[in-house]
DNA sequence: GGCCTCGTGTTAGTGAGTAACATTTCTGCT
DNA sequence: AGCAGAAATGTTACTCACTAACACGAGGCC
C-alpha cells in the first residue's frame, strides 16, 4: 500500500477519533472544527479534506456495500421486502454483537444532535441506492421505480426500528424491532399490536 | 386578526416570493441571505426570524396536517398502507390540478442542490409522522414501532416516487408513479414491472 | 395621550467552509 | 542514491450563514 494513502487514513482515523472524544466530553456544537484538528494534530485544511463537512465525521459509515452484497446473495426467488429484511439481519448481526454499545451511542448522537439529525436522511438514501443495487442484475443501468420504492421504503423501516431502539435507551433488542418493522411492512392493519 | 400578524405574514411571503425569484434568476448558492432580504425590503435578522436558515425558505410547507386529516378520513378497515396510499392520492390531487408546474419547480429545485436535498430527508420525517398520527386515534401518545414503520415506508415510497417524476422532467404524471410505488410496496418481486 | 409590549433594525461577533499560495513529503525515474 | 515532478499539507485571508445584544419605533391597552 501507498504511503500516502496510509498516512492519509491515520489522519482520517485520528480526526475521527478525537471529534467523538471531543464530542462526548463537551458537546457537538461547542466543539469547533479547529479544536477536533488541533487535537488531532493537524491544520483545519485537512479535517475539510478528510471530510466534507463537520458533521460527515459522525454521519459517514461503510456498511452500504456489504449491504449491498448481502442482499445479493439472498435467493432471488424471495420476494424483494424479504430479501432485504434477511439481508439486514445478517448485517447486523455481524456488527451488533461487538459494537452494541458503540453503535447505540453512534445512533443515540445521531439522532439527538439536530445538525446530524437533519442529515441522517442521506443515510438512508445511500442505504436505499445500496439495496436497489443489491436487487437489481449488475448490468441493469437503472432501476425500476418499482425496485426503488420498496428499498426506500425499507430504509425507512430499518431507520423507524433504529429510532424505536434509541427511544427504549438501547433496553431492547435492535433484531428483534427491525423483525418487528419488517414485518408490519407487509401484513399491516391500523391498531395492529404484536401479540 | 392582529395587525402584527398580519404584517408578519406579509414579511414572509414576500421573503418567500423574492428568494424563489433570486434563486431561478441566478442559482441557490449564488444567492445570499442579505440579498434576498434587501430585496424583500427588510433586514436580515427578519429574515431569520421568518426562516430558521435559509434552507428552509424551500423546504417549509403547510401540507402535513392536511395529510394527516385525510389518513384519518379513509375507512379504518382498510390494511394501513391503503388507507395512506389513497389519502396521498387525495391530497395530491387537490395541488396537482393547478399547481403542476410549481410543484415540479420547487422538487426539482430540492433534489438537484445539494445543501437542500440534504434535507429532504426531514420533510419526510414531518410527512411520516403526519401519517402516523392519521393511522392512531387522537387520544393515542405514542405510536407503535408497527405505524411508525409503516408510515416511514410510505412517505419513503411517496418520495421514491416524485423523484422518479423529477428524473424524467415531469413528462410522466405524479399520481401514476405513486401509484406504481404503492403497488410495488404490497406486492413486490425482483425485475417485476406492471404489465 | 401615555405606558408597554413586541417586532424590527443595527452592530458586532462566532464559526463553518473555501480559495490561493507556500511548503513539505512522498514517488518515480535514471 | 539523488533529483525532478507530483501530491498532500499548512498558512493566510476571505465569504457567508447564523447569533447575541441593544436601541428604536410601531402597534395594542388603559
Amino acid at each position: 500500500m501507498d504511503q500516502r494513502t496510509r498516512t492519509r487514513r491515520r489522519n482520517r482515523a485520528a480526526i475521527q477519533e478525537a471529534a467523538l472524544r471531543l464530542f462526548q466530553r463537551q458537546g457537538y456544537e461547542a466543539t469547533t472544527v479547529a479544536q477536533i484538528a488541533r487535537e488531532a494534530g493537524v491544520s483545519h485544511m485537512t479535517f475539510f479534506r478528510c471530510f466534507p463537512t463537520k458533521e460527515d465525521v459522525v454521519l459517514q459509515d461503510e456498511y452500504d456495500p456489504m449491504l449491498e452484497e448481502l442482499v445479493r446473495e439472498q435467493p432471488a426467488t424471495l420476494p424483494a421486502v424479504e430479501r432485504i429484511h434477511r439481508a439486514t439481519l445478517v448485517g447486523l448481526g455481524r456488527v451488533y454483537e461487538h459494537n452494541r454499545e458503540a453503535l447505540l451511542d453512534r445512533s443515540r448522537l445521531l439522532l439527538s444532535i439536530p445538525a446530524l439529525r437533519s442529515r441522517v436522511g442521506e443515510n438512508l438514501a445511500s442505504a436505499s441506492t445500496a439495496f436497489e443495487r443489491g436487487l437489481t442484475p449488475p448490468e441493469t443501468t437503472h432501476p425500476t421505480l418499482e425496485v426503488r420504492a420498496v428499498a426506500a421504503a425499507c430504509s425507512a423501516a430499518l431507520s423507524a426500528a433504529v429510532i424505536a431502539w434509541v427511544d427504549t435507551d438501547g433496553e431492547g433488542e435492535l433484531p428483534e424491532l427491525v423483525d418487528r418493522a419488517f414485518l408490519a411492512l407487509r401484513a399491516s392493519s391500523p391498531g395492529h399490536h404484536r401479540s
